[in-house]
DNA sequence: GGCAAATTCATACTTTTGGCTGATGTGCAG
DNA sequence: CTGCACATCAGCCAAAAGTATGAATTTGCC
């Protein structure tokens, strides 16, 4: 943004002592005003387009960007490391007993994380706490 | 894009004619040279924005195209309509009660669905066919 | 009309999940 | 040192989900 506002300042620069340098081949050897005039039309508007293009790409990249947690909404909801683990295996279709398997725990534990995780996420069960936490976009 | 460009000529047309007038002014009143460039560079280099960003527009839509579902997948799972009906509302986290409430049949229904979805997405539990939905495009 | 697919429902049984309570160990900040 | 958050585990009970099997109805299509 600042980068290309810069650049665009410095262009602007260049295009004025071209000008200057038309203008001057002009007083000397009568160019039309309106070649003149044509000219710095057709400059501006490709340094407009390429400004326009260079200011908006970040919302282009923004909208394809593929996904990213939204850290403010597990801050708020005080999900801890552990059970934002075990939501993502959830949301993996994993049963509690996988779920103990693949973190090296007790089923017990993986029940306690996910009653916890319930309560943070407002849900009762796990379909729906899968359908929360992607509203909330702190899991795809 | 057609009509971009007329609307862009339409433009320019005018601002050619306003030019002619300013340059009258210029003749007349002796207005500064560098105001007129100015000027036109200001107003180009708006129309350029505006062009490009019209021009490109389409780019903007297409690469924040919603969802589509994969009916092509659907097909090929050969998933009913009413299956696809429960196999959403699973997504959207309901149970089988809700669900058959809200469809107005049994639950044991819901439940023969459900069992036809999971044999038809290769899952044993609901969160497991909501990921493999997933990952079909056949649900968002 | 008749067949195939889809939709509906039931019953019985097993497994998984969820709700509740209580307990232990660890690390960290006040 | 003393709470406090976090992670760990256990046991019990109830509810929900899943499996299997069989069957009646409806519907779309040839």
């Amino acid at each position: 943004m600042r980068r290309t506002i810069i650049i665009y300042g410095f262009a602007m620069a260049a295009l004025v002592g071209l000008l200057k340098l038309v203008e001057y081949n002009y007083l000397v050897r009568n160019i039309p005003l309106e070649f003149y005039i044509g000219l710095v039309a057709v400059l501006f508007t490709s340094l407009g387009i390429w400004a326009g293009l260079r200011l908006t790409r970040r919302k282009l990249i923004d909208v394809s960007a593929p996904f990213e947690i939204d850290e403010a909404n597990l801050q708020k909801l005080g999900i801890s490391k552990r059970e934002y683990e075990v939501l993502e295996l959830i949301s993996g279709g994993h049963s509690n007993q996988e779920i103990a398997d693949k973190l090296f725990v007790s089923n017990s534990t993986i029940k306690t994380h996910v009653a916890n995780l319930f309560a943070k996420l407002d849900a009762s069960r796990r379909t729906q706490a899968i359908s929360r936490a992607k509203e909330l976009h702190i899991i795809q």
